[in-house]
DNA sequence: ACAAATAACGAACGATCGTGCTATTAATTC
DNA sequence: GAATTAATAGCACGATCGTTCGTTATTTGT
């Protein structure tokens, strides 16, 4: 990786963990060259214009929640197992960050705001929602979960759970929210569970 | 109402709707003043500061909700009806300002931003939270919902439910969403109750 | 080691931010 | 209707915003 590239990806880190504190918007390029002692502007030439540092901010964070969420969850076995996955590195993914999930922060920031980094966010929210559906889906099929349960409820379901959990514990800083988060799962889960067929 | 009285409701109100679409911080004075025709000046000495326009501008919203969804929904018969109308009177206030529900956008957007704005919607929250949770309690009491049934993760997974509506309408823009939510909704209540004791 | 390519800088731009002042105009009170 | 108070306008401030440009360092490929 040359110098570019690897500066470039400090710059994006950078935003990213600003961005899930003081908003994608917040993130301004005075901020981000102070921080990483560079000129305003040489940090600007990276990018061009600060929509496209947006956008490089985003697909940055894309890798990252593929890479830390989403390839490990699939490698585990589908059914019930893999829901629980999904459970386990969401949550280990929101803790990596100071202000929690840069989507979940994101999204709700530019979800009025109409342009190409709204839409890329709309198009990656779509695609996890569908994935959550998969997996339960794959719950499912396996014969964990019941048969006529709804995935694209299903995932809406969970996927509120979640968000609750974040506001819970990013605006209240409520101690008792990620145990109520995990009650809240496992209460999905155990109404979610196929009845056990008489032998 | 004096003069001062009444544009600074005009203000307030307007105020209450841009946040929807850009966010707390995304108001600014020289905007305001250009949608209402004032002076920039003039505008400001209503509030004296950013934030103190920010506070009212909360506190206004908050009127504004106690008068379109507590107050309808506490004068409802406690029990399953006022779950009900919990659910409709939300579903109609969101609906009321072109960016959804206030308190979702501004909660997420200054979780992580300290400040006594943020303070004010953590505490408003906390009050809002503990209202659903009071009226799920209602439920139970009047032997509409089960016995066992705990109030706090009820409103957990009723509020979290209503979060990802709010990301599926605004952000997303699903047709489906309204729908889905209500399904979701409906699926909640429906376990929620008590099973029919014999007689 | 040298030449070509690229990364970073410094200074400046017009615009807008929140925030002061001082005047002036409008509304309220007597 | 005059006197007083309150509301609004005008203008300017320092700071910061995103962005552009010309120049200087630094890395890269040969």
């Amino acid at each position: 990786m040359d110098k570019g590239q690897q500066t470039r990806v400090a710059i994006l880190e950078h935003a990213g963990r600003l961005a899930t504190e003081l908003g994608l918007e917040g993130v301004t390029i005075g901020r981000l060259a102070e921080d990483l002692d560079m000129s305003k502007s040489g940090l600007y030439a990276h990018f061009g214009s600060k929509e496209e540092l947006q956008m490089q901010t985003i697909e940055r964070q894309r890798n990252r929640f593929i890479a830390s969420v989403v390839q490990p969850v699939l490698a585990t076995p589908g059914g019930e197992a893999r829901v629980r996955a999904l459970f386990e590195h969401w949550m280990a993914w929101r803790a990596s960050q100071p202000g929690g999930c840069f989507f979940a922060a994101a999204s709700f920031e530019l979800d009025d705001r109409p342009g190409p980094v709204r839409d890329r966010l709309a198009e990656l929210q779509r695609e996890w929602l569908g994935s959550i559906a998969r997996i339960a889906a794959s719950a499912v099929k396996r014969g964990d979960f019941r048969i006529d349960l709804d995935p694209e409820l299903w995932a809406h379901e969970y996927y509120g759970m979640m968000l609750a959990y974040h506001l819970a514990e990013q605006l209240l800083r409520d101690p008792g929210a990620a145990p109520r988060a995990r009650r809240a799962f496992e209460a999905l889960v155990a109404r979610s569970r196929a009845v056990p067929t008489a032998v």
